[in-house]
DNA sequence: ACAAAAGTGTTCAGAGTACACCCATGT
DNA sequence: ACATGGGTGTACTCTGAACACTTTTGT
């Protein structure tokens, strides 16, 4: 550590920076969020978001992918950096900077593995964000705030579906996430019209007799409008 | 630090924590930003944004707010969280996570006091904002966007006028900002509506011989517009 | 009287919203 | 034949966008 950087003052101490991960995933058309129950002391039994300390010589968000890694066995997957949380007694351990993450993984396709590798992580509702740990719940109160924003202008709900998705299935990440109905007839209008579906001959008959046809998204549509911001407003 | 604090890892160890204020003002009816020129080296000359560490004892918050008062004697500001900058290395003098924050200040009102109370500091176009040291350019690029976004949904333009202001100058604030000219007529109908202005009987008669109307914020009606959001798509 | 900024209305196009019925198919 | 979910179209309202002239008053 060159001079320059030499703390200003005495009470300039270096401190230890954690990675939390808020996790969206949905199940049964419900937003759900990915925790885990701590089994040791202090605060044994409550939830807790998924996190881990930054390691000197890896930059923070190399950090919170190697982190969502370790924990659910995901790599690629659609992760924003949330907020810095710094309240200098956050934690009654000792001083820990938290660096909020959040992200939206395909439940579907993915949760066999979350089982395999991790002990004791579960999918809870959102309605019980007041049991997690520390300033947990401040996390993710925030970070679905955020994920609300976000999907009222940017076209994230796709990635919470599979390569292959129906429009129903489209509909319904969108009211999970919203958390209220949407008409279905608009909802068609507007996504077809707006070029980010590709649409495919196949069916998916799972859900009904008839069959309901299957699409993918339009990457290209996708990366434009990410950028210039859609207005999902239903 | 109590032992379930002890790192998981040989290679977890504590970092400072920076702070760097991004602050923007109006000038001569273009966005500003505060800096300061750096006369040490390494990186002497260059414009630097303004930032201190933070201490121990004070959440990251409490130090941003103490940070803008001790570089620009300046209190009860507008001032938001806008990123933590954590690449490994990011600093060559050592291992240093910034949060960003940025802030909107009144320049007509207090730009005295910055020149009493610091060094070097001075108010630059956001064209150069090229020639910031360290990774204090891409900071200071996120704010503007972010900046941009907020004032196209958030009625923050108030933050950067005095109490009592003319519609002209509220226009030409969202214009800075914007950075593209507005509709006079469409901007005054719509602000009108608003509720957000409380007209006053007072015309200031500095810009022309008519005068023109003051106007305050309807402080209610801001708050809760803040919170709602609202469109000032110009 | 004139210069200089303040103030004022209307029309048009596009987007969101509300709303109800027929279609295809497996059983 | 019928039950189940899939798919479709229209009318109304609201908001944003474009656009040019009159008013006030100090000099």
């Amino acid at each position: 550590m060159t001079k320059y950087l030499s703390p200003q003052y005495e009470d300039v101490k270096p401190m230890l920076t954690a990675v939390d991960c808020i996790i969206f995933g949905i199940q049964e058309t419900k937003l759900k969020l990915l925790v885990f129950k701590r089994e040791v002391e202090p605060f044994a039994g409550c939830l807790s978001l998924l996190g881990r300390f930054v390691k000197v010589e890896e930059s923070v968000s190399e950090a919170a992918e190697r982190i969502l890694f370790e924990l659910t066995g995901l790599e690629n997957i659609y992760m924003e950096q949330l907020h810095c949380f710094g309240r200098f007694d956050r934690d009654p351990g000792g001083r820990v900077v938290a660096i909020a993450y959040w992200s939206l993984i395909r439940v579907d396709q993915n949760h066999l593995e979350f089982n395999v590798r991790s002990h004791e992580t579960k999918w809870i509702s959102i309605d019980r964000i007041s049991e997690l740990v520390l300033d947990h719940g401040e996390m993710a109160e925030l970070a679905i705030a955020n994920l609300r924003e976000k999907a009222r202008f940017r076209p994230i709900g796709f990635e919470l579906l599979p390569e292959e998705f129906t429009l129903r299935q489209l509909l319904m990440v969108y009211e999970a996430i919203l958390d209220h109905p949407i008409d279905s007839r608009n909802f068609r209008k507007k996504l077809l019209n707006s070029g980010l579906l590709i649409p495919l001959t196949k069916k998916d008959k799972s859900t009904s007799k008839k069959g309901s046809f299957l699409y993918k998204f339009n990457q290209e549509t996708y990366q434009k409008l990410s950028q210039e911001g859609y207005s999902f407003g239903f």
